[in-house]
DNA sequence: ACTATTTCGTCAACCACGTTGACTACCTTA
DNA sequence: TAAGGTAGTCAACGTGGTTGACGAAATAGT
């Protein structure tokens, strides 16, 4: 009991979620290098996911990805700087600024999607479809993603 | 197919695997809060165990954790102010500095462990045994941790 | 035995990403 | 029109990383 404990820890578990999810941001990342996006750090293709193709503010990205406006703000200061988002004055509401994509970013967001599709038909090669299905499904039942809501309208995927 | 892909994007495929990690750290860190350690933050747990219960050096620390030294060495600042971790002079090399853990770091340590394997007995209870099992096997196979070792010789699960 | 090289820990500067609290400007509602 | 809520920003801070430089100590090579 103490040796099969041992071999499957349950210390195991979360590393092993970590490294598949930082094997695909490494992956991803590598590859969005490759075409030309070098500036995009790992979690802003999430960023723009989340910003979305009808643009968003600040406060609601921050509730999008579970995070204060304030750090919502200084991550599209960021993007902004490197010329992947703009941010505009709503006419509407002079408190609002609009966050959109420029067409970079959206070649950023698309890229990143590409990849990640591409990996995880990586992932199918060496598994098999049911694994990856069955891996994907068994995440969505017991993963609790209260810190983020990525079920955005505007996602140009379909 | 755009109705498939946008169903099952490639994109979800990370998000699930951060939203598990999170999921899990978040539970585990709330639980050992309760238990008395409301210092440790989410990757001590993991610290902890790099270190081990026979002890190492922040440069040897760093190569497990996969970050540098001086990483490992302001980790180690940390925890060793909050005391879970010991620095002495290696008395057979005076450039060395020995990380120990407390006994109170060996209690964080072991309530992680206990904690994580009641957490994963949650997930055995939700989706049974035979796909955590896979869960854990296929992840083994696909994600590549190259950048940490945690099997270190010392961790006392077995 | 002495020099040259490597190794260990640390310091300093910096960056990314997050937090909370305070504040202004602006809508909205009573 | 006065009161209250909301959007964005500033400032200070914490945490977890990075690189580069450097002194002190061990080790290798004459």
């Amino acid at each position: 009991m103490a040796s099969a404990d041992s071999a499957r820890p349950g210390f195991q578990l979360p590393l092993l979620l970590l490294a598949g999810f930082r094997t695909l941001i490494d992956d991803l990342h590598a590859e969005l290098a490759r075409q030309g996006h070098p500036e995009l750090r790992p979690l802003h293709g999430f960023v723009l996911q989340a910003v979305g193709v009808d643009g968003t503010t600040a406060t609601e990205l921050g509730q999008r990805l579970g995070i204060s406006k304030q750090a919502a703000g200084k991550t599209v200061d960021r993007l902004v700087a490197v010329g992947y988002l703009d941010r505009v004055d709503d006419p509407r509401d002079a408190r609002r600024k609009l966050i959109t994509m420029t067409p970079h970013g959206v070649d950023g967001l698309r890229r990143s999607a590409e990849i990640f599709d591409r990996l995880r038909e990586r992932w199918v090669e060496a598994l098999g479809p049911e694994r990856v299905d069955a891996l994907e499904d068994d995440l969505r039942a017991v993963a609790a993603p209260n810190w983020f809501r990525l079920d955005v309208p505007g996602w140009f995927g379909g």
